[in-house]
DNA sequence: CGGCACTTTCAGAAATTTGTGAAGATAAGG
DNA sequence: CCTTATCTTCACAAATTTCTGAAAGTGCCG
C-alpha cells in the first residue's frame, strides 16, 4: 500500500464506478437517470442521499433527480424517508428491497401468465399452437414458484454470512 | 359449442392474441418489432414462419421484419432454417431454447457482477459502501447457481409432463 | 450467365423518450 | 403570515429510436 491511511473515497474513483454499472443497468433495460441514481446510492457509504446531493454528483437537475426517483420507488428499489425538521428528503437502497424487486419480474410475469391463458382459449387447447402456449404457461408457473423458494434459501444464506 | 368442426384460426382471434402478448413482452423491455414477431411465432401452429408470412401478417415491410427477427436471433429467442432449394428463410422458436433465453440474463449478471466486483475493489471492501457491494455481489453469486439448477428440475418436470 | 425470388442494408421521415429551465406547490422557521 | 428551502410539475428542445421505401446483395435455377 503506498497510502498510509485506510481508503480515502476518491471522487474520481467512485464516480467511475458509478458510471460504469450503470451502463450495465442500462443494458439491462433500465433508463439512464434511474439507473445512474441508483448506483450512485449503491457506491455512498450510508447507502443514503438527499436530492441536492444526487444533482451534484451526477451533474443533473433537481427536475431529473425527481423523475428518477419516483420511478425508482415505484418499483421498489428504493424508499424515501423525511429528515424530521427539514423538507429536505433522503433517498435510501435497502439491501433486501432491491433484490426482491430485481426478481419481482414477477407482476409482469403474472400478466404474462394471463395473456398466454387468454391465448390457450381462443386458440384451442388442442391445437399445436395452443399446446405450445400451454407449455410456456407451465414453465412460468414452475418457475414462480420455485423463484420463491429461492428467495427463502438466500435469506437463510444471507444471514448466515453477513449476519 | 356452436361450432361443428374443431376450433378453425380465427385470424383476428389470432391477431388480438399476438398484440396483446406482444404489449405485455414490450412493457417488460423488449422492442416492439421483436415483440410482435415473437408473440406471432409463438401463435403460429408450425412454431416457423417465413419472412413474407410475418410481413403479412403484421402489416410490415420486410426491413422490419429483418429487423426485428436478427434482433431475436441474437438473443437466442429464434432460430433461423433455410428451406432446402430456396432463399426463402423459416423463424422458428424452439420451446425451450426460449426458455433459456429469459433465464439467460446470465450474460448480463455475468457484467454486473464484474462490475460489483471492480467496486469492491475501488472502494475498498472494508468500506460501508464496498460491503454493501460485496453483499450484492454475494447475492448474484447465489442465484446465479441457484438458477441454473432450478432450470434442471424444470427439465425433468416438463419431461414428465410434456414428453 | 442471367433472371428471379428473397433478404439485407441504408438514408432519412416520424414518433418516442429524455432532460432542462422555469414556474408552482409544500411546509419549516422566524 | 411571510420567507425560504426543497421538491414536483409542465412545456418544450434535443437526442434517440423505430420504421419505411428504395437500392443493393445473394445464391438458386434455367
Amino acid at each position: 500500500m503506498t497510502e498510509s491511511k485506510a481508503v480515502e473515497r476518491d471522487p474520481e474513483s467512485v464516480s467511475r464506478f458509478v458510471e460504469h454499472f450503470a451502463a450495465q443497468l442500462v443494458e439491462a433495460g433500465l433508463p439512464r437517470m434511474p439507473a445512474r441514481v441508483f448506483a450512485a446510492l449503491l457506491a455512498s457509504d450510508s447507502g443514503a442521499l438527499t436530492s441536492a446531493e444526487l444533482g451534484e454528483q451526477l451533474r443533473i437537475s433537481p427536475a431529473a433527480v425527481s423523475g428518477a426517483v419516483r420511478y425508482l420507488a415505484q418499483v421498489h428499489m428504493l424508499s424515501r424517508e423525511r429528515e424530521p425538521g427539514s423538507r429536505r428528503e433522503r433517498y435510501r437502497v435497502h439491501s433486501d428491497q432491491w433484490y426482491t424487486a430485481l426478481t419481482n419480474r414477477e407482476a409482469i410475469i403474472k400478466r404474462w401468465e394471463n395473456a398466454l391463458r387468454d391465448g390457450v382459449a381462443h386458440l384451442g387447447a388442442e391445437t399445436p399452437a395452443g399446446r405450445r402456449l400451454s407449455e410456456t404457461l407451465a414453465f412460468f408457473e414452475f418457475i414462480e414458484k420455485d423463484v420463491a423458494e429461492m428467495m427463502e434459501r438466500w435469506r437463510v444464506y444471507r444471514e448466515e454470512r453477513f449476519g
